[in-house]
DNA sequence: ACATATTAATAGTATTACTATCATATATTT
DNA sequence: AAATATATGATAGTAATACTATTAATATGT
């Protein structure tokens, strides 16, 4: 892709400061990313990101109010940039069908650096989003957080696709089941393909995630 | 279901003393079920646990040696009983198609009691399987804990439901990915008609979730 | 009645997820 | 250049968590 150096903009309510306002605010984006891949949601802590920054804890908090404000935040960002992608690479594409394709593709396929974006590392990202993204909404205020839009972005990706999946088969009954059920399908797949790989049928070059829920998709739209 | 006083043996690994021995173990395992519910997985403590079970928090742990142990312990007596009902209601059904039309509802439909085994909820123990049985192997010892077989039964359910899929389609090539994507995508499903209805198609009493991933499977396997 | 196993009570530890306060450095305005 | 505002840093403190260790009390089996 090429290096645009594009800006996606994220709500004010996911953040106290904006950390794109500042070098602090974006070293501690970017190093959370990787910490958080290192050591894991669990085991990473304000405190030690600060240490690896060099900055101090209670500067942390000026930009997000918790740990979980932060990955709150990371997958909106997330989900934002697949936005993005997703009309991008849908646009001027007429046949529906041909657009779908490049949808599935997209919400399942390996992610792949993006250079328009300085200071987040999308690959690191998207492991993240496979790994930990559960535990953002797996909470008692979720329901809470929802009506504060936490997961509007995500909501969207998913409309978006559906609208897709209608102008193929107006008549299809279940086009939100369908997408969200390939795109956490897909998630699940990739974990498992490297933890507990008896889940999968995942095989080295063979793409088989991509070609499993892409035929699976056209499959059951079919009327 | 019939009372049948049915017993379900645990691989030992998965606790330290086997709560199935003793009254206090029994009440450790049937209340937990219901704080883990009520209060969610983070904010569930052995210590809480203890003052409502008027036990200590130290007896508790002589059972499980952490909260995480004692979720692992549940998922794998859930997936169990899975197993168990799957065999039960395959059994005697010759016909490939019908064997697996009975093992997708199994896995898909919304759990009902069990009173053929006393002391566990089998409908709160689902809710903890769709709400936190993420955060039990999204863990980084994920890869130790497979080793020592904490994820088997989950497996086996999946080998089983694979096996039949195969009966039907020897050459579908991914049979495991379909059962799995299925299994976690039904419960994504009844955990979003609940607080992201937006993502699902779920209507009151239509019983959508079932007939979407029957429909699904049954048009992925045709060849 | 006595040994043994089980459970309870109490205390203690390192860490977490913050909050609060105050000092200092840097940037902006006048 | 001085005054002011803003951002960051340093330090300390708190309640709770997830345990461990030790000792005492109680129940059970022979």
């Amino acid at each position: 892709m090429e290096n645009l150096q594009l800006h996606i903009t994220i709500n004010p309510e996911l953040y106290t400061k904006d950390p794109e306002s500042s070098e602090l605010g974006q070293k501690i984006v970017s190093t959370s990313i990787a910490m958080i891949n290192s050591l894991g949601f669990e085991a990473f802590t304000f405190r030690k990101l600060g240490v690896q920054i060099g900055s101090n804890e209670s500067s942390i908090y000026r930009y997000f109010e918790s740990k979980h404000a932060l990955l709150v935040y990371l997958i909106n960002w997330y989900w934002s940039w697949i936005e993005y992608k997703l009309v991008f690479e849908t646009a001027n594409i007429t046949i529906a069908q041909d657009k779908l394709t490049k949808a599935i593709t997209l919400l399942t396929e390996e992610v792949e650096e993006d250079n328009s974006f300085t200071f987040i590392n999308e690959v690191l990202l998207n492991k993240i989003i496979i790994s930990e993204s559960a535990k953002a909404y797996h909470t008692k205020d979720i329901d809470k957080e929802n009506e504060k839009g936490f997961y509007k972005t995500y909501k969207r990706v998913v409309q978006r696709v559906s609208d897709i999946v209608l102008e193929i088969n107006p008549s299809f009954e279940f086009p939100h089941m369908l997408v969200s059920t390939i795109i956490e399908g897909a998630h699940h797949q990739r974990f498992f393909s490297k933890h507990l790989p008896s889940l999968t049928d995942v095989e080295e070059g063979k793409n088989n995630i991509v070609r499993f829920y892409s035929d699976l998709v056209l499959k059951a739209i079919v009327s």
